[in-house]
RNA sequence: GGGGUAGUAGGGUAGCCUGGUCCAUCCUAGAGCGUUUGGGACGCUUUGACGGCGGUUCGAAUCCGCCCUACCCCA
């Protein structure tokens, strides 16, 4: 290929092909000139507004979605001690209203407990009120210190999806906890997105948090990222902002509480387990335009064909297809090349040839290329697009298990880190071998008490000390 | 956290060391016209840039200082 066509770097050249892929397929413009602080496109805007509307989809099933302010009085985000130590480092402070000094500086949220919880403390009353569970999706600002990427991390996070719930008992909040992760399996499943579930490490948890679930996954270049977290608060915070609920006997008890989030990561894992070598790939649910109708206009039968493709798009726009008829006036590959780049899923081409025989090519942008009848069309759509979701989740479980590698030495560990491979070994939950794992292997403890089709919970040696150890993830994390 | 390198049209670059030859090179993208169109078309015409602020100088893309931003290396 040309090098002037335009062509992105291979995805094997990962992070030169994520920070093309972001400007090229108009997903993400990073020219804003504040640092960690990006642009959406329209085209990207509209892959985020699928994603979130499946997760708003999930949710909307027994929570409600709710705002909450951008702005949190010193006072109250100071109230939670390990949860300030937690984020102190990374807040930024207003404390100015004008030129005026503020008598209460105002923290932008880099999460929102604070924001909510002196709230659940006004509206909970009574056991009647619960179990409570609200979301809401938010900006949030944290000054992170750290290499900023775009989706990945950032100054601002634009979509962050965080529920709040509050219920009666540690009981009902830890049910709580495993329906969240639940629900997440099964938005990433839907954006054919397989992942690794398992229990952060105590020092790893939530600041302020009785315990932390990740949900992460492997990015192409064999790093893990954490695309989702369910935190169980415990008591923590109901003591610290008196979230008090009247029980049965008429007693005062202190609520439990979970809370869970989920960012514009889960884009960027969108977008860098499907891409390939041209392009993005995007599942036909979340896809802006599921299909592209590229008219092939040979000698005089111009109007001939414009008008049947014309025909063809609002015959799909109206059975709910997200169609577009691009009539560019550009050859037919350029166009293939352009849909391609943006991940359009399903190609459809429709020629003089196609419409003397009553058919329409469809060819899928997981490969693959077949005739359709066009008297039948919606049919053979609809089976198609669900072959490209297919295809596109076993491709992505695929590349998550041959990243997976159980190794038993340090050894070992080290050498299946250096071949971009996440790590299975047996650890025995003490600090101390912790410390030592991750130092010696340059790493990070992703969690134990691992949820995953692909890995078995075994028991084992711990690989530093050789005591008693269960299944934990050990990776390089973004 | 420490160090380094860089910033020239929408994107990628040449020019910088050795200030004037630069109303800034080339590729790509954009606009217009024409011929084309089953996998990135071609011809002609054309728009568009020296990161910001200050300094040195007769003269600054080029030298100096600060700021912003980006990338790389080490911890």
């Amino acid at each position: 290929m040309d090098e002037d066509t335009g062509a992105l770097p291979p995805k094997h050249q990962f992070s030169e092909w994520y920070n093309d892929i972001l400007w090229r397929a108009e997903i993400m413009d990073v020219r804003y000139p504040v640092k960690g602080l990006y642009v959406w496109y329209p085209y990207g805007f509209a892959i985020r507004k699928n994603v979130y509307q499946q997760l708003r989809n999930l949710l909307d099933r027994d929570h409600q979605e709710a705002l909450f302010p951008l702005l949190i009085p010193e006072q109250e985000f100071m109230k939670e001690a390990e949860h300030i130590k937690g984020f102190e480092d990374e807040v930024y402070w207003v404390t100015h209203g004008g030129t005026t000094p503020l008598d209460v500086k105002l923290a932008l949220r880099p999460t929102s407990e604070t924001a909510i919880y002196p709230m659940y403390a006004l509206w909970i009353r009574s056991h009647a009120d619960l179990p409570l569970k609200i979301y809401q999706i938010v900006n949030t600002f944290r000054y992170e210190t750290k290499h900023t990427r775009p989706l990945i991390r950032l100054r601002e996070i634009t979509s962050f999806k965080e529920a709040h719930t509050v219920h009666a008992t540690w009981e009902e909040a830890n049910k709580q906890v495993e329906d969240a992760i639940n629900r997440y399996q099964e938005f990433y499943d839907g954006l054919c997105i397989p992942v690794l579930i398992s229990r952060r490490p105590d020092w790893d948890k939530f600041p302020g948090a009785d315990y932390t679930i990740a949900v992460d996954t492997i990015m192409p270049d064999g790093r893990s990222l954490q695309i989702g977290t369910v935190h169980h608060l415990g008591d923590h915070f109901s003591k610290t902002f008196a979230i008090q609920y009247e029980d049965k006997n008429g007693e005062q008890q202190f609520a439990h509480q979970t809370c869970y989030g989920i960012s514009e990561r889960s884009i960027a894992a969108l977008i860098s387990l499907h891409g390939d070598d041209k392009g993005l790939i995007l599942p036909p649910i979340i896809a802006p335009i599921q299909m592209v109708i590229v008219p092939i206009m040979i000698g005089n039968r111009h109007e001939d064909v414009i008008k049947s493709a014309k025909d063809l798009e609002n015959e799909l726009l109206k059975m709910g297809f997200r169609t577009k008829l691009d009539t560019r006036e550009i050859r037919p590959g350029a166009k293939y090349y352009w849909w391609e780049l943006r991940g359009v899923p399903l190609r459809l081409e429709l020629g003089p040839r196609d419409i003397d025989s009553g058919k329409v090519m469809a060819v899928k942008r997981t490969g693959e290329k077949v005739a359709l009848e066009r008297s039948d069309i919606k049919a053979g759509i609809n089976r198609i697009l669900a072959e490209i979701s297919n295809v596109m989740r076993q491709n992505a479980k695929e590349h998550l298990k041959n990243r997976l590698c159980t190794v038993k030495s340090i050894e070992g560990l080290n050498a299946a880190l250096n071949e971009g491979k996440v790590a299975v070994v047996h650890w025995c939950d003490e600090r101390m071998c912790g410390d030592a794992l991750e130092e010696r292997s340059n790493a990070t403890i992703l969690g134990t008490d691992v949820k995953s089709a692909y890995i078995p919970r075994t028991n084992g040696e711990c690989i530093i000390c050789g005591k008693k150890g269960k299944v934990t993830l050990v990776g390089r994390a973004y």
